[in-house]
DNA sequence: TTCGCCATGTAAAGGGTTACATGATTGT
DNA sequence: ACAATCATGTAACCCTTTACATGGCGAA
């Protein structure tokens, strides 16, 4: 139900095309939401129907043609509806969902060498996950600048520390993990 | 694609039937892989038909009857295959999917006091899930006795420790969350 | 007598992924 | 010459959730 309301909540910002949502989602949401871009399309489409949104076309000469959506008031109220009854998703955040750690769970079905592998090369992507939040940080700086409001983007820190703080949870505990089975 | 070899590990430890699969799910899995009762006796027909398993209709006279499934060659085959190419779920590994951050990101849409006390709830759910935990432990201690097999439940510990160390990451980020929103 | 455990499923809807299709302009 | 950016979508498939349906046994 989320992506609906994640693009609700951009367009409220400011009238955008399904491109430049699709842009946003990779380069600041990513890190909490990933969505694919025909999706993103698609869930424009619905909600145009439903009347959270108006969309226009845009003839251009240099540039493939563009259609710019614009939150209607109906959009406006089902956000902030949305935004009034968090106690579901928050009920929701405690759960992983991981195939990886469905590995782990059935590792002892392969050699320890394969599981410490597999461990090594999860610590590795952990580092460059570090690495790749310096990116979102930047999207938001940027977004800060373009929005123009320190109180909204104040929420955009505080949910990339959360980033921060699951890689780096990420990091530790595969240690822990390799050093458990390295011992003896 | 990961209940499919969920259900073929637990079946790889030995028969069972579709409500014990279901309740071994919830007591010792569910802090990394969540379904719906309705969705593994499902996934359980589909998987039968691949020939990765073969049930057996117990008739019961005190109970209700049921029906014990048992993994295949060809079912020990896939799940061999499936451990061994890891890569793609460890990529995936680092990706949160959270519609609770998409509210955190959108938080400046309501009034600090509204972001706080959702902070403060995730917070508590936090603790909650911290206390869950060592149910998870419980049942992991339970079927090491079953499976009678320290090896392998080595890797259920491991597993478990990355639960422990996610709810910590979150419990320490909401602190410092509401410390930012709370200070000045 | 009410609650929880045992035990199995079907049907419909919703959400997400993969594959495909198109095609000009701008930069290296 | 080649890749990236701009820009939009459709179709099919897969996975997950929700709602519904049934019903006996034993313990408090």
């Amino acid at each position: 139900m989320s992506l609906k309301h994640g693009l609700l909540g951009l367009l409220n910002y400011g009238s955008m095309t399904g491109y430049e949502l699709d842009k946003i989602f990779r380069d600041s949401l990513s890190f909490f939401w990933q969505a694919k871009t025909s999706q993103i399309y698609r869930e424009l489409d619905t909600m145009e129907c439903h009347g959270w949104l108006t969309s226009e076309r845009i003839i251009q000469n240099d540039k493939p043609n563009k259609r710019v959506y614009t939150i209607t008031d109906s959009g406006k109220e089902e956000l902030g509806n949305w935004l009034s009854m968090p106690e579901s998703d928050i009920a929701n955040a405690m759960r992983v969902k991981s195939a990886f750690l469905m590995r782990v769970f059935f590792a002892g079905e392969t050699s320890t060498e394969q599981s410490l592998e597999m461990l090594r090369t999860y610590r590795e992507k952990c580092m460059e996950a570090s690495k790749g939040m310096s990116a979102a940080y930047d999207a938001i700086s940027k977004y800060r600048t373009v929005v123009g409001n320190d109180e909204k983007s104040k929420y955009w820190r505080i949910a990339a520390l959360y980033g921060d703080a699951f890689i780096h949870a990420g990091l530790t505990w595969a240690d822990k993990a390799i050093a458990v089975l390295e011992e003896k």
